[in-house]
RNA sequence: CCCGGGGUAGCUCAAUGGUUAGAGCGGCGGUUUCAUAAGCCGUAGGUUACCGGUUCGAGUCCGGUCUCCGGGACCA
């Protein structure tokens, strides 16, 4: 058994999540789902960024201190998570003691170690980036990503990390080959290092809400650096050694691809200098495009169509959380940018959830409950059609494990429906129907009972992404409590004789273009 | 301007230099009645962006052109 530590980025509290924040948690789970179903050891950690001056702009806007602003935006945030089955082990805030103990003890033994120095820092800055912004990235004298948010004019002493100092480490890292997913993040990561890179402010004067840099009550964190440390407070540093060498480093960093800078090179380099490993693996996932146009908090939409797809909880109430998982994983290849519409999602749900699958958990739970009185009476007699099926499962397990492993779950969950095709095919082929009419019994209880085998290894290979649906699934069979264990997916013979199926309600609602 | 990745069926994408360029969805046709107006089978659809080259053989390799998308630099 394995440790695997998987992490996503902690998400500003400025807004509630939408469907690309939603798509990140939901790879995530299915990740962490897959590594628990393989036996692994899992710790996933998530949590919301708190600090930064837009958290306390947008408190004091809504007349109220930061802190409890972020405590109402926590509960908003986990509402969610919790609506879309996301199984996280913890949930940090990095307004939490803890973690404050954590930046600044990381801030002491980079400054111990002459790796933190103070500098001027000056230019324009945009707060909705929390970042400085060079004329160069301007547009009409406006940061393109918040056109309505003014630029600052600043000037300040601040604290420096020595980032440069690092270059080369950092360099052969990523030089590596396997820290940056998918790999060709990593030659922009290195050609951002090849053209140089600069000491990198840490601190701000500017505003209160942060965590304190010891020894200068005068300045708090930079809230990028406080908010990567998160990863290790949530694995024990600096208090708990013991946990901290069992979690640590973290084996993926999933994040989306406007962030992997932070991740890919300033965060190693941190970690560096605190004489800390740098992660395993990045994991940087692309954009969700509603339409073409990149779902994100600003997104204006008019149409309440859109609206609902922009709205994780409004799109799980309306086509439930397992049928927005799927859709996502199955739509957006990882590390590319996906688009999504009405139409692909009916198209989807319909085709494989309610067509493919739902119409064939169906029709065998119902064949078994009509001719064999519910229940299923063990081998049966074999058919020449069962070797054709048995190919098709029988390996699925091993075909489907890398691409798992690799979060490649489009891939994944192609090769898992055309078993699921392949199944329908076979019945097709075997006409149980008629065999039941010819009082064909036995060879009616081999095609049921290879039938309902083909539907506990879907169940099984399918709950990383669609656990409600795999515990219903299994729920039908009549074995509930199955274990959820990859290896029980690669033996076939494996439902005991006089098991009870039960039909209960269909899988999947296909979803009426007509009443959207 | 530099670096990188693309351009293949109506759509989304596959194809270690090697038979006739494949799959899903959509279209069309057939078929089944167990099942969620479900399933299964078959079929049409291609100048692989364009031009030239290497090769017995190029979607694949080389040179050039057009175009799209990332990343970065500069003009600040």
């Amino acid at each position: 058994m394995s440790k695997y530590f998987i992490t996503t980025a902690i998400d500003y509290v400025n807004s509630v999540p939408h469907v690309g924040t939603s798509y990140e948690k939901i790879v995530a789970d299915a990740a962490a789902r897959w590594r628990r179903l393989k036996g692994d050891e899992v710790f996933f950690l998530m949590g919301n960024d708190e600090h930064s001056q837009n958290v306390a702009d947008k408190a004091a806007q809504l007349k109220l201190e930061p802190r409890a602003y972020c405590d109402q935006m926590e509960g908003k945030f986990r509402e969610t998570w919790s609506k879309l089955a996301v199984s996280y082990d913890r949930f940090i805030r990095t307004t939490e003691p803890a973690h404050r103990a954590a930046c600044q003890e990381i801030f002491r033994r980079l400054r111990a170690k002459g790796d933190i120095r103070k500098g001027l820092y000056k230019g324009l800055y945009c707060v909705g980036c929390e970042a400085r912004k060079t004329e160069s990235e301007l547009q009409n004298g406006r940061c393109p990503n918040h056109p309505a948010t003014p630029l600052k004019e600043m000037e300040e002493e601040n604290y420096f990390f020595l980032l440069t100092r690092y270059a080369d480490r950092v360099k052969a890292l990523i030089q590596r080959g396997d820290f940056i997913d998918p790999p060709f993040r990593a030659n922009e990561m290195l050609s951002v290092i090849e053209q140089g890179l600069e000491d990198i402010s840490i601190s701000r004067r500017s505003t209160t809400w942060g965590v304190p840099i010891p020894d200068d009550p005068d300045q708090v964190m930079y809230v990028w650096f406080d908010a990567l440390i998160n990863y290790i407070t949530a694995a024990g540093f600096p208090d708990d050694p013991s946990r901290l060498a069992r979690l640590w480093p973290a084996d993926c960093h999933l994040i989306g691809k406007d962030i992997t800078r932070f991740h890919c090179i300033i965060w190693p380099a941190m970690l560096m200098a605190a004489d800390l490993e740098p992660p395993r693996r990045v994991a940087a996932h692309g954009f969700v495009y509603i339409d073409g146009a990149k779902a994100s908090k600003s997104l204006e939409v008019k149409d309440p169509r859109i609206e609902i797809l922009k709205d994780p909880m409004k799109l799980a109430g309306r086509v439930g959380p397992d049928a927005l998982r799927y859709f996502l994983l199955r739509e957006v290849a990882f590390g590319q940018d996906g688009d999504i519409s009405w139409e692909k999602l009916v198209t989807r749900s319909n085709g494989d959830l309610g067509k493919n699958l739902g119409n064939l958990l169906s029709r065998v739970v119902s064949m078994a409950e009509r001719s064999l009185g519910g229940v299923l009476p063990g081998p049966g007699a074999p058919l020449p059609k069962d070797a054709e099926l048995r190919a098709v499962f029988d390996g699925l397990a091993d075909r489907v494990a890398p691409l798992m492993d690799r979060l490649e779950f489009h891939s994944a969950l192609a090769e898992i429906f055309k078993a699921s095709s392949a199944t329908n095919a076979y019945i097709d082929a075997t006409a149980p129907w008629k065999l039941a009419k010819e009082g064909k019994v036995d060879e009616l209880a081999g095609v049921l009972g290879n039938s309902a085998e083909a539907l506990r290894i879907l169940a099984l290979l399918l709950s990383p992404v669609v656990p409600g649906f795999s515990d219903r699934i299994l729920a039908q069979l009549g074995i509930p409590d199955l274990p959820r264990r990859l290896e029980i997916a690669r033996e076939w013979r494996y439902i005991r004789p006089g098991t009870r199926v039960r039909k209960a309600e269909v899988l999947f609602q296909q979803i009426d273009v007509e009443q959207l």
